[in-house]
DNA sequence: CGATAGAAATACAACGTTGTAAATTGGAGT
DNA sequence: ACTCCAATTTACAACGTTGTATTTCTATCG
């Protein structure tokens, strides 16, 4: 690979000159721009960004940490985020961290952070209990529903209003024995429990009473977790005529076994998830859901964290944001707009 | 952030010393050792890597560079090949190029390519006359079917035995009129051109005449094209009792169209696709399909790439290898193995 | 007790770039 | 022709590491 130094030496020029020329310096003579702009052609010259980073001080380059890609939420967050860096002249290092706790504290602190100018991180086995892990020295900004209150940015889904949105959606066609699957015992802060509330305010709000034989709790969060859990309603005997379920993948996993079950969807139970994952609405029938917005929240992320990164070594660096993106309904055959319309 | 000298300074020691004692070297007193080590601690020094790699002359980070990570076939690739790197100690820089030629050519010969040390790109936009696009000086490892025989290493599917896998399959369930969906027109090589080749001469073989109304084009790979491909099937009025589908998301459409124009599957038709993407699993029915074996194809892939990244520079780096991963076939609901065994 | 070998520590340069400051050039004004 | 200033070019250092060569210890041996 050639460098400054080569194409120094063809052009006939010092070394600065030529990173002048290449850096679009104002004060370059025509003539000597010309000479320099033929030897990068020749030798076909192209900066190397590592020693320029170097020198900088930065890297141009910034994390994002999820837990898998094979998860469709997680692979369209992310071709979210590149192209939101991208726009920023930005690229991104994508590391997998399995949803596993050692695995997150060990990227938080690890050296391969050095490589970057600031991580997005969407924790999974991180709890609340581990905000300590989050102080670091380089910009970090938190994604998703497993910790609030952190000592960094924050960028969240609108939990509370999206499953109530998903309610009163069902509620509006006539649905009054609303089901949810994949609610989590006990947990307090975390996706499911703000989205299990939001399913409780909305219904109070309608004066519709709240029946605990309708959540099927359930720690998992993908397809087969939501085959089960609709099993496990069926096998309760209590009647329902909707299902809200906590993610996409859930829903899907429902539909799978209502399908098996005889039930019609929608005019036997009408399904709402959350996500809108690509695939929801190719189910079929299609999954009504919940659209948090990945494209914002991608912008917003990268914004944030690259706000953060030029105020870096600035002295009055701001206490951290909460930033919280509008969640839209997404009606689909599952739960159609119209009450009680026929499928295609 | 701390540097080396800093440590130096604190633990009263010159700068290479901190150096041997943060890699390892065995000559360091254990008093000195430890001193450094307190100082390490103290300061919470981490080796910054972007100068180390610079020292080294390389980077530690590989690019993967796919049409688009919405896609389930590139996400579930791109999980891959991060687990691949990440045992070889590297990590993953993913490029999203839209599939546009253009960008795929800027990618190609950028300056971004000097924070990698080399590249596994999956073209889309690229036909086999850009070849010479592909004559770069940096290790590049080809993956897909755009291009064969291009001037670098190059792992490949098993596309053609994969779709016989897949005719033989419907064959052995008993089906004679076996559609195909998603094929072009006119391609010679590409995916969809070596599948349809698998198709032909799987039916020969089994001396089952080829029916040319059968074969439905479509230039697309989405769910939308196999809905529409479908469609178009049913209105030609030809009877056929299985669809293969040249991908996964293709059947996935596909499915949806039977299922909404009332025919059962598997019992009147069945379905198989390509690619065993997640969805196909979870499909209703559950979608039978080829697996190309994507953690082998990623692993493998890897592998060469560090490879030809290890031979930088000697004189005899091997002339461009290609690698064809085995592909198995997936029976599921869609095309049971049983001949019309019942739905669970 | 001095020589000597190996261990331990160090100085220095270099990876490729760019900021800083200093040096050189060229042309206008007188 | 001479001065002066802006335009142009340059030398040097530094970003944080580590390889190489060199120096300084220290313990052992004759």
């Amino acid at each position: 690979m050639a460098t400054l130094r080569d194409v120094a030496a063809l052009a006939g020029v010092s070394v600065k000159t030529v990173s002048n020329v290449v850096n679009g310096f104002e004060f370059v003579r025509p003539s000597t721009r010309e000479k320099v702009n033929a030897a990068i052609a020749e030798l076909g010259y192209q900066p190397n960004l590592v020693a320029r980073n170097l020198r900088a001080g930065k890297t141009g380059v910034i994390g994002l940490a999820v837990p898998e890609l094979r998860f469709s939420y997680f692979a369209e967050l992310a071709g979210a985020v590149l192209d939101a860096a991208r726009r920023r002249e930005y690229v991104v290092l994508i590391e997998q961290t399995g949803g596993e706790r050692s695995a997150e504290i060990e990227l938080l602190h690890g050296s391969r952070i050095s490589m970057m100018d600031g991580l997005l991180f969407s924790p999974l086995g991180l709890s609340g209990d581990d905000v300590r892990e989050l102080e670091v020295d380089y910009p970090l900004v938190l994604l998703g529903e497993r910790i609030f209150n952190g000592p960094t940015d924050h960028v969240a889904i609108q939990n509370v209003e999206g499953a109530a949105l998903a309610v009163r959606h069902l509620l509006a066609s006539g649905r009054r024995r609303i089901a949810v699957l994949g609610a989590h015992e006990g947990e307090k802060i975390g996706s499911a429990a703000l989205r299990l509330g939001g399913y409780r305010s909305a219904l109070e709000q309608a004066g519709v009473p709240f029946d605990p034989s309708l959540v099927v709790y359930r720690e998992g969060w993908h397809r087969t977790d939501g085959a089960e859990a609709m099993q496990e309603l069926i096998g309760r005997n209590v009647q329902f005529d909707a299902v809200f379920a906590l993610n996409d993948e859930l829903g899907l996993g429902a539909l799978r076994t209502l399908f098996h079950s005889g039930r019609r969807v929608p005019e036997d139970v009408a399904v709402v998830g959350f996500d809108n994952v690509t695939e929801a609405q190719f189910a079929m029938p299609s999954l009504a859901t919940v659209d948090p917005n990945r494209a914002k929240i991608a912008q917003i992320a990268v914004d944030a964290l690259l706000e953060r990164i030029a105020w870096r070594g600035k002295e009055d660096d701001p206490s951290p944001r909460a930033f919280e993106v509008p969640a839209t309904l997404v009606a689909r055959e599952s739960a159609p707009a119209a009450v009680r319309s026929a499928v295609a």
